[in-house]
DNA sequence: TTTTAAATGCAACTCAGTTGCATTTGTTTT
DNA sequence: AAAACAAATGCAACTGAGTTGCATTTAAAA
C-alpha cells in the first residue's frame, strides 16, 4: 500500500489543492502525535492566519482527513486519520508529563452499561499515564 | 446511610461554611447530572461574581467535592461526588441531543493495551447516546 | 470582642476560537 | 488563454470561558 500524497489527499476528498492545505496535511502525515493550534503555527513558522488555520481544521475535520481531541486541557488537539467511528474505535493516550496526545488501537471494545432509557451510541476512551519519552 | 447535609460536607471537608458554598452543594446534591458554569449561575439567580463561583469550583473539585468532566463541548462540566479515582472509576455519559452529562457506573474496567514504553494510570470514559427523557 | 485568615466582589485581563468582509487564488467555462 | 465564478485567505473586530490582582467583607479562632 502506497502512502499517499498531500495532493492525492485533498484529490480525494474534492477539496482545493492550496499551500497552506498542503503544508498542513503534510505535517499532519510527519506527525505521530496530535497537534494543537500553537503547534501547527509554530510549524508553519507563524505565517499563517488565525481563522484561516481553524477554518481547514473544521474542514479537514468534517471531510474526516484529520480527527479532533478533547483532552483535559481546554485545548483542541488534532490527528491525521478518520475520526473514530463505530467499528473503527481507537483511544487517545495524554501523557501526563508532557501533556502529549497519542493515538492508540482499542482492543477491549468496551460494553458499558447504562441506565434504562439509555441509548449508547459510541465510546471514547482517553487514557492517561506517562509516555515513551517521558 | 443517612443523607450529608451541605454543612456537614463542608465541615468533613474543613471549608469554611458560607453561604454561597451551601447554595452551591445543595444545588449539586440536587441534580442528578452535572452543571455547567452557566447552569450553576442560572440556578443561583445570577447573583453570583464569577470570580468566587470559579474559585469555589476549583476549591471543591481539589477536596473532591465534585469532580470536573469535560465533554466535547469545550465547557466544563462539574458533578456532585468523588473523582473518578482508580478503583472508583465511573463513566460519563454525554445525551448528544440535549448536551445534559451523566455519571454512570462503569462496569466493564477496560483494560487498554498501550505501545511499549507507555504506562497507563487511569482510563477515563465518555459515553455518547440519548437519554432518557431525549 | 478583637484578630486573623480566608471568601467575596469588582474590574481588568488572557486565550481559544469565531465572524464579517474585502481581496486573492484555484478551478471551471468559454 | 482569458474571463468568470466560487471558494480560500487575511485582516480586524468580536465572543465567551476562565483567570488574576486588589480592596472589602465574613467566618472562625484567640
Amino acid at each position: 500500500m502506497e502512502k499517499e500524497s498531500s495532493i492525492q489527499v485533498l484529490e480525494r476528498k474534492g477539496l482545493k489543492k492550496t499551500k497552506v492545505r498542503m503544508a498542513l496535511i503534510q505535517h499532519f502525515m510527519m506527525m505521530n502525535h496530535a497537534q494543537s493550534y500553537n503547534d501547527l503555527q509554530e510549524a508553519l513558522s507563524n505565517e499563517l492566519d488565525k481563522s484561516t488555520l481553524y477554518r481547514n481544521l473544521t474542514n479537514f475535520e468534517k471531510v474526516g482527513i484529520i480527527h479532533r481531541i478533547n483532552d483535559d486541557t481546554g485545548v483542541s488537539k488534532y490527528a491525521f486519520g478518520e475520526p473514530p467511528i463505530h467499528g473503527n474505535e481507537h483511544a487517545h493516550f495524554v501523557c501526563e508529563d508532557c501533556e502529549t496526545v497519542y493515538c492508540v488501537e482499542e482492543l477491549v471494545p468496551l460494553q458499558p452499561n447504562v441506565p434504562k432509557g439509555f441509548k449508547t451510541k459510541k465510546v471514547q476512551t482517553i487514557i492517561r499515564g506517562t509516555c515513551a519519552d517521558c
